[in-house]
RNA sequence: GCGGAUAUAGCUCAGGGGUAGAGCGCCUGGUUGUGGUCCAGGAGGUCGUGGGUUCAAAGCCCAUUAUCCGCCCCA
C-alpha cells in the first residue's frame, strides 16, 4: 500500500491518458492560432482581492471555494479559481491595452482551484482552456468567441452538445428582472428555509437554471429576461444572433442561462454536453464590459469563454472519441551479443529517421522479447538473429497481420516507410 | 455545504462471526527463432484506515478517509 495519495479532488494523469489531454489542448491551441489569438500564461496564484473584485463578493466561488492562504509576508494570496481575472490583470499590467482602440486576443490553458465536494467532472484542481477578446463591443466579437468554442468541440468530434445563448442585459435590466422573478416566485419563496431563501434573494437569476423540478414547474410561466433588456442590449443581442446564423452555427436561445460570476453583461452562453450528468456544462462564457474598469483599467469592453478540459474528455469518452494508445512504430528483437550491437545501430538510425523504436534491455529470450513487442503495440517487429546477421538482413514482421519477410538491412528504412 | 451508495488480488467483482475466492491480467514452462490462441504450473491480499464488541472480526458496532450518484455550485 502506498503511503501517500493524491489530495482529495485531485488526480494524476498517467501515461495512458496523457495523450488524450494533449489532444484536447492541441486542438484548442490550433483553433486559437487560426483565429489569431496569442497564448498568455499567468501565475498560479494572485492577490486574493483580484478574485474578490472580479467574481463578486457574494459569489459562491469567492465565498466558499477559494484556496486562500497568507504568504510569509502576511499577504493574502489565492490559487486561481478561474482564468479570466488573471489574464485581464496581466493584459493591463503588460500594457497591451495602452494604445487606444486596441483589440487584444489571447488564449490560455490553466489549472483552476476550487474547494468543492468532488464529483465526476468536478475536481478541486480542474483544468481549463479559454480565450478573451478584449477591446471590442461589437456583436461580431461575441459571435467570434461563440464560433470558436463550437469549432473547438467540432474539432474534437463531440456531437451531442447544445449551444445555449442568452442576454442578461445591463445592471438596470438585471435588477428589474430579478425583482420580477422574485415576485413571480414569492409564494414558493415563503416555504423555503432560511438558506434557500437567502440564496434566492442574493441571486434570483440562479433560480432559472435550478434542477429542482418544482422550481422548474413554477418557472414555466415566469417572465423572460430578454423582455427586460435595454434597447441597446436588445439590439446587440439581435446582432449576435444574426451573426451566428450567418456563420451557420447551430445554437438555441435559452433564457434560463445565467452565469455564476457577477461580472457578465449582455451576452452569456454555455455549451452543454448531453452525456455529462449533473456537471453538464462543457463551456461557459460571455461578455464582461465592466470588469476591466473594476480592475483599475480604463473602461474596456471584452468577451471571453472558458472550457473545461476534464468535461471535454468525459464527453469524448462517452462518444468513444478517445484515441487508442499511442503506437510504437518498431520493436527490435535481437538474439545474441552481435545481433544486439547491430540492433542498437539500427534503432539509432531509425530514430534519426523519426521512426519510434524500442528494444529489449533485459537480455531476455526470443519469446519474451516478442511478448514485449506485442505489449508495446508496435506496428512492426524487427528480428535479428544469427541468420539475419550472417546475411546482413533483417526480418520485418507486421504485428497486425503476422506477415513477415526478410530484407537486406540497407533497405530497411525504405521498406518501413512504404 | 446537504442527502444516498460503495470500499475484498494489478483490474472487474463475488462471498461472508471460525484456514481468502473467481474471471481477466502478470510470471514460468510446453516451444534455447516468433507476441496476440491453446495446455500445465506459479506469484500476488494486514478484505480502505482507526477504534470497539467477541474465545474468535474481513464480516457486527462506532468513527474516519476516499470514490461514485443526486442537490448545491460550475468548467
Amino acid at each position: 500500500m502506498p503511503k501517500f495519495k493524491a489530495p482529495r479532488g485531485t488526480y494524476d494523469v498517467l501515461p495512458d491518458t496523457a495523450s488524450h489531454w494533449s489532444r484536447v489542448e492541441t486542438a484548442f491551441a490550433e483553433i486559437s492560432e487560426l483565429y489569431g489569438y496569442g497564448e498568455i500564461r499567468t501565475p498560479m496564484f494572485e492577490e486574493t482581492d483580484l478574485f474578490v473584485r472580479s467574481s463578486g463578493e457574494t459569489s459562491e466561488v469567492v465565498n466558499k471555494q477559494m484556496y486562500t492562504f497568507l504568504d510569509k509576508g502576511e499577504r493574502s494570496m489565492t490559487l486561481k479559481p478561474e482564468g479570466t481575472a488573471p489574464v485581464l490583470r496581466a493584459v493591463l499590467e503588460g500594457g497591451l491595452l495602452n494604445q487606444q482602440g486596441q483589440v487584444v486576443r489571447v488564449w490560455y490553458k490553466t489549472p483552476i482551484f476550487r474547494y468543492e465536494r468532488p464529483q465526476k467532472g468536478r475536481c478541486r484542481q480542474a483544468h481549463q482552456v479559454g480565450m478573451e477578446l478584449i477591446g471590442s463591443s461589437s456583436p461580431n466579437a461575441d459571435a467570434e468567441i461563440i464560433e470558436m468554442t463550437v469549432r473547438f468541440y467540432q474539432a474534437l468530434g463531440i456531437k451531442q452538445l447544445g449551444v445555449l445563448v442568452n442576454s442578461i442585459g445591463r445592471a438596470q435590466a438585471r435588477r428589474a428582472y430579478a425583482d420580477a422573478i422574485l415576485n413571480h416566485m414569492a409564494s414558493w419563496l415563503k416555504d423555503q428555509d432560511q438558506e434557500g431563501r437567502a440564496r434566492a434573494e442574493k441571486n434570483p437569476l440562479r433560480l432559472l437554471d435550478s434542477k429542482d423540478p418544482s422550481i422548474q414547474d413554477l418557472l414555466s410561466g415566469a417572465p423572460v429576461v430578454t423582455d427586460y433588456l435595454e434597447p441597446e442590449s436588445r439590439e446587440h443581442y439581435d446582432a449576435v444572433l444574426k451573426r451566428l446564423n450567418e456563420a451557420d452555427i447551430e445554437f438555441e436561445e435559452a433564457p434560463r442561462i445565467v452565469r455564476g460570476l457577477d461580472y457578465y453583461t449582455d451576452t452569456v452562453f454555455e455549451v452543454e454536453g448531453r452525456m455529462l450528468g449533473a456537471q453538464s456544462a462543457l463551456c461557459g462564457g460571455g461578455r464582461y464590459d465592466k470588469l476591466i474598469q473594476e480592475l483599475g483599467g480604463s473602461p474596456t469592453p471584452a468577451v471571453g469563454a472558458a472550457m473545461g478540459i476534464e468535461r471535454a474528455l468525459i464527453a469524448m469518452e462517452a462518444e468513444d472519441l478517445l484515441p487508442d494508445v499511442d503506437r510504437l512504430d518498431v520493436f527490435v528483437v535481437a538474439l545474441g551479443d552481435q545481433a544486439i550491437q547491430i540492433g542498437n545501430r539500427i534503432v539509432d538510425r531509425l530514430r534519426k529517421e523519426g521512426v519510434s523504436c524500442q528494444q529489449d534491455i533485459e537480455g531476455k529470450g526470443m519469446k519474451n522479447q516478442m511478448k514485449q513487442a506485442g505489449r508495446s503495440s508496435a506496428r512492426w517487429t524487427l528480428i535479428l538473429g544469427e541468420d539475419e546477421i550472417a546475411a546482413e538482413s533483417v526480418t520485418i514482421k507486421n504485428m497486425d497481420t503476422g506477415d513477415q519477410q526478410t530484407v537486406p538491412q540497407a533497405d530497411l528504412v525504405s521498406r518501413l516507410k512504404s
